[in-house]
Formats: structure tokens, sequence, C-alpha cells
DNA sequence: CGCCGACTTGAGCAATCTCAATCATGGTGG
DNA sequence: CCACCATGATTGAGATTGCTCAAGTCGGCG
């Protein structure tokens, strides 16, 4: 997409773990991957973005690894590189609350600014992972430097909080039903109808993530095989994407009396 | 807090409605307003802000009135000078869903980048109400030339990220009478640990802010009167304000037997 | 006085959770 | 090769929470 020129600048150090976890899910590209490839730097300029390459380390985890706890001191700015990682959010009571799951090329945390500021959710992966960091001290002084990486940053942001906003909607306004249905949407392949797939993680995560129970989402799944969606352990079968999107508008508001329906109203 | 003077250069232009609605609840205050006072441009340089207080303008709506709405071009970075604004998200199945209201000195909405990008909420005036615009346009640009204010911006962001999160956590691992005790809790005035004010908006905006409805939200006000909890129509009493952040834990947890409830895990 | 809107209260119902049992799967050790 | 265990997934039954529908209260206002 922007300029590939001087992209041998751009590579950032490859971990030298001897052996690197199962190959990437990403496109078989064999060269080496850049700072520009990830989303987050996509427009930044060149400048940046090689002295960003100098600074940049790769870290790799393994399934269960804190990468960053609730209340530390932010050090670096991260972004996940592959694998899974879980962003969740400890209450004073004790209790953990996932807030979202971050792959592949997005950033996790804050973006750190005031020296001194401390991560407000923590981070730990889900089966193997690696990530990119960069000291939280050089970046942000950078980001004052360089515009486009402030403009990147910002976008990032904006990004993120649509997210979140998405989130805060399913939760208020679907059923447990629904937002299965949804999630499983979100992870059919574009362009296909009919489609298979396996999930990402196991279930028990995207129970949380969906904010219900486990035996819960069990139940959910049992009835969206109305819906022509086959479940094999870990693999998903849909017959019709389009069909189950249509559908599961239904999978809410209980049968109504042939009355008319036309008011609606309250937001929640 | 920081440098005040060329203060007069940064003073945006007062709406010149006669009656200026209700009094500013903010700290008493008889100087005019500069952008200086408003959280998002606190750490701003002069320069930036007073070629920016050039092209304030200052709107006010009464109440009902949409802001903006979802799906519109984005035209403006807006900003609350006072009163309320519902943020809400309308699906495509037409339910509306109330994503968080915002007040003096917030932000709505995103901040734009992109020419032709589009609104993703909308957002509605609640009571009367002034916001301060800024053409997006020239908005977007000055960011790219003031490191200052990109800065904001991201901090900005990052804000409405963390409130954000928080009302995930809030959705998802509590139950109503827990969410009102923390809403409670949030309009007390700090310093008090007894105190007495006044709910900011109606009951219905209440309910759909916190996801529940209307008749649930009464009901947990009704058993919030065993924590302290008075209620007077629209004033609330709250015996002691530490009493009730105690309590407000309990108010979750069935009713445990006797035996000892170790291990608590996951994050629903 | 009578109406309206906002709020409250009650009764039954639906969705979800809890607890508990069962089942499938994969790995391990004998 | 198989018994056995651990983990995750499913299923059932009953408790709980919150929703729906419906009626009733309260305060203001013409």
């Amino acid at each position: 997409m922007a300029t590939q020129a001087g992209d041998n600048a751009l590579r950032y150090a490859q971990p030298r773990r001897g052996r690197v976890n199962r190959r990437s899910s990403r496109a078989t590209v064999s060269e080496p991957p850049t700072l520009r490839d990830l989303q987050l730097f996509a427009s930044v300029d060149n400048e940046t973005l090689s002295r960003l390459a100098l600074e940049a380390k790769v870290e790799s985890f393994e399934d269960g690894a804190v990468i960053f706890r609730q209340g530390d001191l932010v050090s670096a700015i991260t972004i996940v590189l592959h694998g899974y990682v879980k962003v969740l959010r400890i209450a004073s009571s004790g209790d953990e609350t996932l807030v979202s799951i971050s792959s592949d090329g997005e950033t996790i945390g804050e973006p750190p600014f005031n020296a001194s500021e401390t991560y407000r959710v923590s981070a730990e992966a889900i089966g193997p992972t690696s990530v990119l960091k960069f000291p939280a001290s050089r970046f942000s002084r950078m980001m004052k430097e360089s515009p486009s990486l402030c403009t990147a940053v910002v976008q990032d942001a904006k990004d993120k909080i649509a997210a979140l906003i998405t989130e805060i909607e399913t939760l208020k306004a679907q059923n447990a039903d629904q937002r299965l249905a949804n999630f499983i949407l979100s992870l059919c392949p574009p362009g296909q109808d009919h489609c298979r797939f396996r999930l990402p993680y196991d279930k028990r995560l995207i129970a949380a993530q969906l904010g219900v129970k486990q035996e819960t989402l069990s139940r959910a799944f049992a009835k969206l095989r109305e819906c022509g969606v086959r479940t094999e352990t870990r693999d998903v079968l849909v017959e019709s994407v389009s069909r189950l999107a249509s559908q599961c508008g239904q999978l809410g508001r209980p049968p109504r009396l042939p009355s008319e329906s036309s008011d609606r109203e309250d937001a929640a």
C-alpha cells in the first residue's frame, strides 16, 4: 500500500528462540515482516518508523503467561504479533472480568504519555503468543515529534473505542443467542455464504467474552443448530451466513401476539 | 494550572441567547470561560489554542434535540459546555442503545481525521444543553501541526476508553443493585460521608444507562433503602457513603452456606 | 377537578445462573 | 492396549434475576 522503499530499515529483530512457535497463521509470506505491515503503522512516516524499528523488541509468551498486570507502570507499547491476548480487569473484590480479546496487529494496554501511568487492565496470553514492544518513554517522545505517529495512535484509539461501544451495545441489547450468532458471523470469512472454520479459542473464553456462563453458551450453540450452525467440538460449520444473519434478529423478541407492535422506545 | 497569560485570546464567543440557561454548576467563577478551562485543552500550547478559539462556535440545544446523528459526516469536534448529552447507538433493527451520558467538559463523537468519516453514534441533548464546536477539517489539520493538541486528543481518547471499559466491567460483573449503588456512589460529592444531592436526570435515563428496565431500577432503589439510601422523587440522601460502598459488594452473591467458598475463577 | 407524565408496585414469566451429573477427548502410565 | 485421570463440553433441574404486563400512586398543571 504505502511506500515500500527502505523497508529493510523497518524490520524488527526476530525472536531468536530456536523453535519459533507454530507457523504464523497470516497469509503465506516469506518476506520478513516489517513494522509497515502493522495496521497501527500503516501511514507513519518512514523516518519515524525506522527509528522505532531500532527500539522494537519481540517477546514470546506461553499459554496463560502474564504480559502485563493491571496497576503496573506502563513501560512499553505492546502490539500483538500473533496469537491471542486476553485483556481483563480485576476488581478490588478480586473478580476478573474479561474486557476483550486482541489478536494479530492490535495494540493492547494504553498508549503511554505522562510517565508514571499505570495499566488499567491486565493482559494474558492465550496459547503461545508473541508481541512487539516499544519502550514507553521513547515511543511517547516520538509521538510528540511525529504527527503521523500521533495521528496513527489516535486512529488506533478510535478503533478501540468503536470496538468497545459495539461490545456495550451487544451486552445491553442482545440476549445470549444473538450474541453468539453475531460472534460466529464475525468469524465467518467474508465472501462465502457457506463456510467452515475453527474456533479461535476454547468455549470457556468465548463464554466470558460474550458475558455468559459456559453452560449458557452451550445451550446457545444448541439453539443455533436450528439456524444452520453445526459444531463439532472446536469446528463450526455455517450452512448459510446470510440466513444466520437474518435469523439472528428473531432470536431475541419473545413471540408477539398478532397485534401491531408499533412502539418501542427505551434503550435498555 | 498551565500558563494563563494571553487568555483573552482564548475566549470563545458566548451564546447570545438572552437567558443563559440555569447557572453552570461549576465552581463559582465570574470570569468568562476560556478554552483553557476545558479538560481537553488543559495542556495545549497557547498558539494553537488561540487559533482554535477563532474557530470555536457555541451552539445550544433544547431537551431532546439531536446534536448529531449516527451515519452523518463528522463535520465538527464537539465538546459539552453544560448540560447532559445522551450518546446512543442505533442498530439496523432500529433499537436504540444508550452508550453513555456525557456532561460538562467531555468530548462527544469521534475526533475526525480522514475527511469523509461518519459518526458511529448519535448524540441528543438531555434538557437545555450547550456545546462547543470546531470545524472538523480545521481541527484535524491543527492536530497534525500541534503535537500538544494531538497529545491532548490521545489523552481524551484514553479517558474515553477507560470509561467504556468500566462500563463493560459493570455490565458483565454486577447485578442491577450493585450497578445502581455504584452509580450513586459516583454522584456523591467527595469528602463527605453523609450527603444529599439531586439526580442529574430522570430515572428512565438512569435505568437505560445502567442497562435495566425502569421497573427494575425502582426495585433496586427500594433495596438500597436497607443500605441507607433514601430517595424522595429526584433527591437522594445517602446516610453513609462508606457503608454503602462496603455493602454494595454483598448486594451480589446469593447467600452462601457457611462452608468455605475459597475458589472463584472465571470472568463472566 | 381531572389529566398527564414519571414513578412505584405487584404478579407471572423468561432468560440466565447454579449446582450437579454425565460424556467426550486426550494423555499417561502400567 | 487399556485403565484411568484431567479437562472441557453438554445436559438436566431448580433457584434467581430481571423483564413484561398491568394497575396504582404521586405531583404538577391547566
